[in-house]
DNA sequence: TTCCTTATTGCAATTATTATCAATAACAAT
DNA sequence: ATTGTTATTGATAATAATTGCAATAAGGAA
């Protein structure tokens, strides 16, 4: 992938190392998009990686900012490469979706800010709703 | 419970049933607050009743807005009483936590139908950040 | 009350996810 | 290149969460 040498020092950097299986995991990713720790296995499985090993990684490539983290349905995660800043919005019937920059948030930190004087951590939601397609069907 | 009365009066309606194991979960979550699945089960395990009972039955509460689920840490689940719409601002450093009421996030619903079409679902959200005691602290 | 229907539970088997620990392999230093 | 340090992985076990199905029981009807 043209970022690996970059990921690579920002890992060193921080007294990590970068291995084949994160590389195959990064990969993995850069292909399918967001993913759930079990499709991420999937792909990659053919290396002989362990599952638990998918586990450990994507969950450590997150706490370093190289993955996002999302919350899908019940609880469960998907993960994908970090990009500029952002948000989903899904559309819970069709499932349809559309990107929010990270700008679209910060009028909601500024009054979360005011009110309550807490400072909201601006990661990277998913959230839910009906987009304008399905919104007139319902009642 | 004060409830259990309008509660069954609400299942029966779509044909559901009120039986010991749901009320003995409603009672351990109104003793408890916000509980996950192994939590709820330690108050419950009395009454014999299984585990799995405990997670199909918050899920079936949940789905009939008789509980709302948030998620916590690594997508771990915890269930509370539906009380009037809010949110949890929770201080990731600490662990304070305010309620926010559910107005709070109408201009944001607003801002966003503007922008993109879609009507977000204002479930039940609870987001992370900093309190005012820990913000200093942070660099 | 007794009977029927079927939602619900118990139970057992599966599938996810996390934890432990010894063996391995990155990679800096020699 | 070789070596040494230690982050990382594999392998296994433990725990958490889900699923399928037969047995049970809630609650409407007779």
């Amino acid at each position: 992938m043209s970022c690996t040498p970059r990921l690579t020092q920002l890992l060193r950097l921080r007294g990590f190392r970068m291995t084949p299986q994160r590389l195959a995991i990064l990969q993995a990713l850069h292909d399918g998009g967001h993913l759930s720790p079990g499709q991420v296995y999937k792909r990659v499985a053919q290396t002989g990686m362990m599952e638990t090993t998918v586990y450990r990684t994507l969950d450590f490539l997150a706490e370093n900012g190289i993955l996002f983290v999302t919350n899908r349905a019940k609880g469960h995660l998907a993960y994908e490469l970090a990009r500029a800043s952002h948000h989903h919005l899904v559309c819970r019937t069709c499932g349809a979706q559309v990107d929010l920059e990270r700008e679209a948030l910060q009028p909601l930190v500024d009054q979360l800010f005011q009110r309550t004087g807490y400072r909201l951590d601006v990661g990277h939601f998913t959230f839910s709703g009906l987009c304008p397609v399905c919104l007139p069907d319902s009642e």
